[in-house]
DNA sequence: TTATAATCAGATTATTTTATCTGATTAAAT
DNA sequence: ATTTAATCAGATAAAATAATCTGATTATAA
């Protein structure tokens, strides 16, 4: 199987858009996150207490606390994200798998491929939560 | 941890990148692929075998056998081979890990993440073999 | 024809990833 | 204060992937 995201990075994302898209300033319960977006609670709980220790949501404890970002959407990056969950070892490790693959011992695919992965790590960075709030909000309702 | 190919995926690409590289009509023994690229045996061995079955590959049993291109390499892309180990799950299923993630229920990166994943794919589908030959010698060289 | 060197086939083990369980802690609301 | 509804923390289980082991089969070469 080829995978880009790990599952938890796919969850990751996921919970991150839908606290974007609720935005409104109060938390949302794990049990909301984990039923709307079809993640097993447990799972996507410990993920986003993860983010929680990497400051980009935050947590309320107790009763009626739940998650929020922990700050603008606007400052949040899809890439910091992904940074946070799975680390950023796909933007600069070879493709082919071959090791001290560089530009000096290339691999087959160094330069094509670093092309391609290169606008991928471009796009994750230019894509923060508030530009896609309102395509998400589009896909929470399709759910 | 993100990955793009499975590992057997990537040591298939290696294997056959490196019987393409060797090309010159007779068969080599796994023990020498394994060697060379530092894969385990038994396991480059399992995946030649399974190359076999999808017909990339030709293999010579008993003394003196091995494994060689089962076809010219000019007819050999890279996406035949990421097909027969991985399959091609990854340029139709959505990048988040949305369900129905189509263009009528789009993910919020449905459109951009197409884009990229296209272009990934018609790289694969453009390289043959042949063509990275001498780019794939240079690298063998260096290991 | 026998020894040898290779693939083949299937079972097993190890590791990583994904998912679940249990109980503790926290804080709001009654 | 007590109940309740939530996160938190750590252990455990299940599933998928990666790697290894064992022995059988095959075919070359002495």
């Amino acid at each position: 199987m080829t995978v880009i995201f790990s599952k938890k990075c796919e969850y990751g994302l996921q919970a991150v858009l839908y606290l974007a898209a609720k935005e409104n300033g109060d938390v949302i319960p794990v049990d909301e996150i984990a039923n709307k977006l079809s993640i097993p609670k447990e799972f996507v709980s410990k993920i986003l207490q993860s983010l929680t220790e990497s400051g980009i949501v935050y947590s309320k404890k107790g009763k009626s606390g739940g998650f929020a970002l922990a700050k603008a959407p606007q400052k949040i990056r899809l890439i910091d994200i992904v940074a946070a969950i799975d680390g950023l070892g796909m933007f600069n490790s070879c493709v082919l798998g071959f090791p001290k693959c560089s530009h000096e011992n290339p691999c087959p695919l160094h330069e094509k491929w670093g092309t391609l992965r290169s606008n991928a790590y471009d796009m994750l960075t230019d894509e923060t939560l508030d530009q896609l709030k309102a395509k998400t909000l589009r896909k929470i309702q399709n759910l």
